[in-house]
DNA sequence: GACAATTATATTGTGCGCTATCTAATTGGA
DNA sequence: TCCAATTAGATAGCGCACAATATAATTGTC
C-alpha cells in the first residue's frame, strides 16, 4: 500500500488511519473466510451463528443477536437462509410466543465436524504468535468499547 | 461482552477471536462514523472517496479504487450517489474513453472545511495515544497483508 | 381485570462489498 | 494493419448491517 486516503502528515489524522486499517482488515478477513468457508457453504456471519448454536442449541433470536451484537434486521434474513439450506429449524416458543427458537438440524450438527479445519486455516493465514494475536484482539476489544461508549454519549 | 461466539478454550481458536474482534471493531467504527458524518451527509465509504478527491481532484474511478481497495462494483453506485448529492461530477475522459474522471463540485470542495471536525471527533472517541494508535494500525496492516497473501495462495 | 408500556421478531428501505458478467475502448503482437 | 488480448467501468445478483417501523405477545401498574 503506497498511498492511503488519509494524509499521514498531521497527528490528528492518525485515528483516521486506524479506522481505515480496521476497515481494510475486515475486508481481508472477509476475503479469507470466503475461501475457507466455501466448502461449508457458509458466509462468515452464518458461520458465527452456527458457532453459537453448536455451542448451545435452541437459543432465541435475541440471545444469538446478543452474542454476535447483531439485530433482527440482520439476523432474520440470515437465519431464513440457514433454514432454507437445511442447517437450522426456526420454531416459535410455546412459553413466550414472541420468541423464535433456533434448532440445529442433523445436517447442521454434522457440519460442525467439517468446520474444524476453519480455525486452523485462519491460524495458518495469520501466521502470528498466540501472544501477538491475543494482544491485538484485546486492543481491538478496548477500541470497540471506547467507540461504543463515545457513540452512546453522542446520541 | 460476557460471551463470544468463539470458545476461548483452545489456542487454535484465538485467531477466530481476533477475526471477531476485527468484525466488531468495524461495526463500532461504523456506528461512530455514522454519528460523526451525519452533519456532512456522508457515509464512511463516501467520506473516504471525498478524502481522496480533496487530496487530488480529477482521479479516475480506477485510481480511487486502488487507493481505497474497492472495485467498480462498489464504487460506481457510490459515486453515482455522490454525484446525485451534487458533491462530484463524473466525466468520461477524452484521452481514454474507458476512463471516467471524478471532479469535485463547488459544494464538494466546500465540504472539506466542514470535515475538519471528523478526525478530532474520532480522536476523542478513541482516546488513545498516537503511539498506541500508530502501533495498532501497523499491526492491522501487517495482518491484512498476511491474510491477502494467504487468500491469494488459496485461489 | 384493564390497559399502557415494553418486548421479540419481522419487514421495509438504504447503502455497501463482492463475484460474475457485459460492453466499449485501448493495447500489444504478428 | 489487423485482430486477439487486455483494460475500464457499468450492471446484475446476492448477502450483510443498520435505522425505522409494524405486529403480536407479554409484562407491569393501577
Amino acid at each position: 500500500m503506497t498511498h492511503s486516503p488519509v494524509p499521514a502528515s498531521a497527528t490528528p489524522k492518525l485515528e483516521e488511519q486506524l479506522c481505515f486499517a480496521v476497515y481494510l482488515a475486515g475486508h481481508a478477513f472477509n476475503r479469507m473466510y470466503r475461501t475457507v468457508l466455501a466448502d461449508l457453504g457458509l458466509t462468515y456471519p452464518q458461520y458465527l451463528v452456527m458457532l453459537v448454536l453448536w455451542e448451545c442449541d435452541g437459543l432465541s433470536v435475541k440471545a444469538v443477536g446478543e452474542r454476535l451484537m447483531l439485530d433482527s434486521g440482520t439476523l432474520t434474513p440470515l437465519l431464513k437462509r440457514l433454514e432454507a439450506a437445511g442447517l437450522i429449524r426456526r420454531e416459535r416458543s410455546r412459553q413466550d410466543e414472541r420468541q423464535v427458537r433456533l434448532h440445529l438440524t442433523q445436517a447442521g450438527e454434522a457440519l460442525r465436524e467439517k468446520s474444524r479445519c476453519v480455525p486452523e486455516a485462519m491460524g495458518a493465514a495469520i501466521a502470528q504468535s498466540p501472544e501477538e494475536i491475543g494482544h491485538l484482539a484485546a486492543q481491538l476489544k478496548a477500541l470497540r468499547e471506547a467507540l461504543l461508549n463515545a457513540a452512546a454519549d453522542k446520541s
